[in-house]
DNA sequence: TTGAGTGCAAAACGTTTGCATATAC
DNA sequence: GTATATGCAAACGTTTTGCACTCAA
């Protein structure tokens, strides 16, 4: 698990790259790309939305953070690198993690149907805790 | 299985709400509003973008079709009702029905974590028998 | 008759792109 | 020095909206 990813895809190490990652991190919240934008603005405020962009999806591609879907449409994106699931509340749109992982499904299906079944991802969806409380 | 969805919601029957939900069964390719529009404009070509979204999401609402999520940029619907996963190829997008369904997980998640727990969406990626042998 | 549904055009939204400039290497 | 990354503004594709009009009930 050291793997030094900019070195591998040769990227430059900018101060916009490293305040991105360091972003994703720190909210801890499967933030979207305008989630991240503002929290890098604060402390550099002239970072362009289109920076962002292009870090998140080279780092998504790259394996540096997950792309994790798009929900409330807008893409999220994990800082946490093993495979797990996610909740989305459909009151509020938080994003959750869920710690499970279903290591053997990719292969049923592939031989159920045939096709190259490379990953899968499942999103649950219903209350979180706060909205089923506030419901009452 | 014998609803009749319109009276419960109180939704007019207009021609444009037969067309859509036609054209969602019809072309029975998990279709977005883009081809839903297309398909409908052939025989009705006064038809309104608009109208074919507000009918889509309307329908997905009331679960006269279902809502199976955004991939390649756009919301898909699909026709079939029962409870099943889907599967996206990577390379033309293609998305196609997998016959599966874990009815119980979603009460092992809500055990796990206390969130409650309503529905969940597993989407498979990879590539489809066409793509896979276009590779070599 | 009347208000839910429509068509249109404009706007909103998330995201991507072209280009001149800045900077990491 | 050079080519990659940036900032900006403009463009993009998808979806939503305001409004006057239409038509299903």
């Amino acid at each position: 698990m050291h793997v030094i990813f900019n070195e591998v895809d040769k990227k430059r190490n900018t101060i916009q790259r490293q305040l991105v990652l360091n972003a994703v991190k720190k909210l801890d919240i499967h933030a979207t790309a305008e989630q991240v934008y503002e929290y890098v603005a604060k402390e550099h405020s002239t970072i362009s939305k289109a920076t962002v962009y292009r870090n998140l999806s080279q780092m998504a591609e790259s394996g540096e953070i997950l792309n994790i879907g798009n929900f409330w449409g807008s893409t999220h994106y994990d800082h946490i690198l093993h495979k797990h699931y996610h909740f989305v509340c459909e009151e509020c749109g938080s994003v959750f993690d869920i710690d499970s992982f279903f290591s053997e499904i990719d292969k049923q299906i592939a031989n159920m149907e045939g096709f190259e079944v490379k990953s899968h991802n499942l999103i649950f969806s219903g209350l979180c805790l706060k909205c089923r409380l506030k419901k009452e």
